[in-house]
DNA sequence: CCTATTTATTTGGTCAGACAATATAATTTA
DNA sequence: TAAATTATATTGTCTGACCAAATAAATAGG
């Protein structure tokens, strides 16, 4: 009796699509680079055009080719974008119905160390995009513009993340940012006490950035997204009665 | 002359992807569900099967069906999983050659928090989840099995960053965790005093959360991954030159 | 009556060829 | 030379068929 192990029946197209991703990955195309047509593939894969297509359509997924139609048409290498990983981020909070305070709890880990890395690493521009974003929320509060001053607000915490160079926590903090703007609700910033709050807040972080102090840029953002949750939010502040002062808080 | 604002013209397939996105998110289709046979669909959607089939496949690289062959197959609902996120992330590492630096970094920002989050929501099962882990990385350090050793360390750390039960972080954890198993050099694990002194991180890192000193493990988690990346890697470690002792450092 | 085997049926997987829609290139015309 | 027209290359879509696989149904054997 021959001991055969179950043989996977890989589908055409699941080949196909290996093949392609790793010569995108493996830089034997060139970003912006023309994949063979529908047609070419045909013929040099030996697969019928359903099959290629469904490739092409797996890659397109993934979000590393772009397909336009007409002459001179045809697939293009892209560089994956963190727009891939926001859209699985969303699809994976919403179909799992990931508790909101799971998400806020994960912004609240990710940002004060980036606000550290930004401190390390921010570049004059990067300080000028803060500050772009810090003027359109302070313009939004006073003029008591709810949805635009959500819109700035979010913005001025991506660029701060942007900030730190690293782009992993840049593309993390766009998914998380992307759901917690789908699900927050505005009527926490009502208030104008709450939006002269993350005002102040805001600039004390920058100004620990612009100083190039890691420390303390890690430990206000870290003040700032911990009060969020608890201000904005019913919920507790799972950082209380940890830092009694806050020369001993750091992130 | 009318003043025609572009007119973009969804492809059939996305169309009848987004219906069933929505469909399957918004709870109308229960997990484990089936959907409508290829056939059926065609007929509903009036679409060519050719079409569904893209749409279907669309469908699956999200991670919301899975499709079987055969009588009484189909494709059924379900629930994205954070593969889904673990392979977009590792597509964008790939793609956008993230520095590892980078990578690291974005570890050592997630896990103290993790771990946090694990001292105040950890269950006794977490616990044994951890020490089982442990068990394995000590055996496989003895027998100087390094290839176990990483497997085991890494296991080590998503079963901290799971005692958080939060979700989101577990997923973001496991894709970066994928991503540093796939880069990393085993070689800085030839050393014994290395095992070793990781050892003794675990354990420390371990008895807060046993005892629910939420401070305590974050403080030591971060030590230890801040070290990881001293001490394996070349790098200097960012966090050098702002933790003079460790009572002043949290987080 | 129960079990093992064979057969039939349902389902996705693949293919081939055609035509439509579209964007660009090539050509013609004013 | 510039605008309008035509030709062409390419993806998008449809139709219809057949193949492969998994299960249900039917059958045979004990």
């Amino acid at each position: 009796m021959l001991d055969i192990t179950p043989v996977s029946v890989p589908k055409a197209a699941d080949v196909l699509a290996d093949i392609l991703r790793e010569k995108i990955l493996g830089d034997q195309l060139p970003e912006g680079a023309d994949l063979p047509t529908e047609r070419e593939l045909c013929v040099q894969s030996g697969l019928s055009r359903a099959s290629v297509r469904e490739s092409l359509r797996i890659l397109e997924g993934e979000g590393l080719i772009a397909t336009r139609t007409g002459r001179n048409g045809g697939s293009a290498v892209m560089r994956p974008s963190s727009a891939t990983i926001e859209r699985s981020v969303g699809i994976f909070i919403r179909g799992q119905k990931i508790r909101f305070e799971a998400v806020l709890e994960t912004r609240a880990a990710i940002e004060p160390p980036s606000a550290r890395f930004a401190a390390l690493h921010r570049t004059d521009a990067d300080l000028a995009d803060m500050e772009a974003c810090h003027v359109k929320l302070e313009q939004a509060s006073e003029a008591g513009d709810v949805q635009a001053y959500m819109r700035a607000n979010l913005d001025w915490h991506v660029a701060v993340v942007r900030a730190s160079h690293n782009e992993l926590l840049i593309a993390f903090i766009a998914a998380v940012s992307q759901a917690v703007y789908a699900a927050t609700d505005l009527d926490g910033f009502n208030s104008v006490d709450v939006r002269n709050a993350v005002i102040r807040a805001h600039r004390t972080v920058m100004d620990a950035i612009r100083a190039r102090d890691a420390a303390a840029a890690a430990r206000r953002m870290d003040r700032h997204v911990g009060a969020y949750i608890s201000d904005v939010r019913g919920a507790p502040n799972p950082f209380d009665g940890e830092k009694p002062k806050e020369t001993k808080w750091q992130a």
